[in-house]
RNA sequence: GGCGGGGUUCCCGAGCGGUCAAAGGGGACGCGCUGUAAACGCGUUGGCUCUGCCUUCGCAGGUUCGAAUCCUGCCCCCGCCA
C-alpha cells in the first residue's frame, strides 16, 4: 500500500524494517518531504508526493513537511543543465507561506501527524558547522550524480552551490531526524547522500521513497510552473478540468496512476477514462458539486460547442470600436496579435466570424454580444 | 595572471557592411481535421495610428551614405594554462 506505484524504495526491505520496528515500538515513523517554494504554487506533481505522504499519515505516521526555503536560495540543480535563476528573498517567503498552506489541502493537518518546518531555522549555520558538513562528503561522490557527470565531461559550469545542494538536503535529514525521505526519481541521488550524511552524524539511516515524476501538460517535461505546463491543486474547476483534458493520451497512465486512489475502468475509452480522471481530479480538490459542474459546463463549451454561460465583460468605450484595442485589452495581448487572430480567422462575434483587416466596428453593432478569441476565450460585449 | 571562445528576437541557433525585424529548429498561437488526445496540413510569431513608420541583435561611443555585421572602451559568461 505505502509502496504503491514507487520506484524505488531503498534500501531493500528498509522500509518495512522501519515500519515493523515502529510498530512494535508503537512509536510513529518521521517520513520527510522537502519542497522548495521556487514557484507560488503546488501543482499535480508535488500532489504526487503529498499523496503518498497522506498515505503515511493514514497509518499513523507523522510527516515532517519542510519548506526549503534556504535551499530555494540555491537552486536545486537536479535534471537541469543550466543554472537557476536566483529567487529574492521575499519571492521565497511569500511562496513558502502559500505552499504551507496549500499543502494543507492534501495532507492532514493534525499537529500530531504533521510537522512544518522551514531549513533556515538550522541551515543558518555557522561556518564551523558547515565545514563539519562539507567534511562528510567528496567530490567523488558527488560526481556520481548523472546530471554533475555528464555536464563535468561536456565542460559545462557546475557552480559550488549546485554542488552544496545535496549536501544540504541531506542535512535537512538530519535536523529532523527523518526515519524516512519521499522524493521524486530525480532526487534519488539527493535522497541517498541524505542517508550517508546521516551516517556521518551519527544517525540512523532514513530509508528512501522514490515516486515516477508526474509529466506537464505536454506530456513529456516534467510537470512544472516555470514550464508553464502544469495544473495547480488551486485552479479554479472549470480551468482544471479543461486543462485535464488536454493532456496526451500518452501520459494518462501515468496521472491515474500517481493521482487517482483506483485506475479507470480498461473497458473505458480512452476519452472517457480523461473524463474520468478530470472529474475526479476536480472533486478531489474542489468537491462533487465543482466536478459535476465543470463536466457540464466543458461539455457545453467543447462538445455542444454552446457558448458558456458566465464570461468576463469586455466593456465598450466610445461609439467606434477598434477591435485590436479591445481584444488587446481583455485578453493582455498586444494590438498586433490581436490583429493576427483576425486576420487568421481566430475573432469571431456572436458566432460570425471578423473578416480579415475588418477593425473597425460600431459600439451599437457589438452591444451586448459575445466576443470569442481562439477556441475557448470568451467575453461578453458591453457598452461602458 | 596569460591565452582562446562567446553574449542575436520566448528558447536554441544562423547571420559577419546594404536585398535584416534578422535563416533554420523548438515552443507558442490561429485555422483545418479531432476526443481541448496523438498524427498531419496551412498560416502567424517585436511594436504601432500598418501598402508605411518606430524600436531591437550585452552597454556606451565612433567610422560609414548605410552597422547585428567594422573600430574603441566598458560589463558579463565560458574554456584552457598558471
Amino acid at each position: 500500500m505505502l509502496l504503491s506505484h514507487a520506484v524505488d524504495a531503498l534500501p531493500s526491505g528498509a522500509l518495512e524494517e522501519k515500519l515493523a520496528a515502529a510498530r512494535a515500538a508503537h512509536r510513529q515513523l518521521r517520513v520527510k518531504l522537502g519542497i522548495d517554494p521556487t514557484a507560488p504554487d503546488i501543482h499535480l506533481g508535488h500532489a504526487v508526493l503529498l499523496r503518498k505522504l497522506r498515505a503515511f499519515q493514514d497509518f499513523g505516521h507523522r510527516v515532517v513537511l519542510i519548506i526549503g526555503d534556504t535551499t530555494a536560495l540555491v537552486g536545486d540543480p537536479s535534471g537541469r543543465s543550466t543554472l537557476r535563476p536566483m529567487l529574492s528573498e521575499e519571492q521565497i517567503e511569500e511562496n513558502a507561506r502559500t505552499f504551507e498552506q496549500q499543502a494543507g489541502r492534501i495532507l492532514r493537518t493534525d499537529a500530531e501527524l504533521l510537522e512544518v518546518r522551514h531549513n533556515s531555522e538550522w541551515l543558518t549555520m555557522g561556518l564551523q558547522e558547515l565545514l563539519v558538513l562539507m567534511r562528510t562528503t567528496t567530490l567523488a561522490q558527488l560526481l556520481e550524480r548523472e546530471d554533475f557527470s555528464q555536464r563535468w565531461r561536456a565542460a559545462q559550469p557546475i557552480s559550488m552551490l549546485e554542488l552544496a545542494y545535496p549536501l544540504l538536503q541531506g542535512y535537512d535529514s538530519v535536523a529532523v531526524a527523518a526515519d524516512v525521505e519521499l522524493g521524486g526519481t530525480d532526487q534519488k541521488f539527493n535522497l541517498l547522500l541524505g542517508r550517508d550524511i546521516q551516517r556521518a552524524y551519527g544517525e540512523e539511516p532514513q530509508a528512501i521513497l522514490t515516486m515516477p515524476i508526474l509529466p506537464g501538460l505536454d506530456g513529456e517535461r516534467k510537470m512544472s510552473k516555470s514550464l508553464r505546463n502544469d495544473i495547480a491543486i488551486t485552479d479554479p474547476p472549470e480551468q482544471m478540468y479543461g486543462k485535464t483534458m488536454s493532456i496526451p493520451d500518452s501520459a494518462m497512465a501515468t496521472y491515474c496512476a500517481l493521482l487517482l486512489d483506483e485506475p479507470p475502468s480498461p473497458q473505458l475509452g480512452p476519452r472517457d477514462a480523461k473524463r474520468l480522471l478530470a472529474r475526479e481530479l476536480v472533486r478531489w480538490l474542489h468537491g462533487e458539486q465543482e466536478a459535476i459542474a465543470a463536466e457540464e459546463a466543458f461539455d457545453a463549451l467543447f462538445l455542444r460547442r454552446e457558448q458558456p454561460t458566465q464570461m468576463e465583460q469586455a466593456l465598450l468605450h466610445g461609439e467606434s470600436i477598434h477591435l485590436p484595442a479591445l481584444i488587446a485589452e481583455a485578453l493582455g495581448l498586444s494590438r498586433s496579435d490581436a490583429r493576427r487572430l483576425i486576420d487568421q480567422g481566430g475573432v469571431s462575434v456572436d458566432g460570425a466570424i471578423v473578416a480579415a483587416g475588418a477593425y473597425d466596428h460600431a459600439a451599437s453593432a457589438l452591444d451586448g454580444k459575445v466576443l470569442q478569441v481562439g477556441k475557448r476565450r470568451f467575453r461578453r460585449l458591453q457598452r461602458a
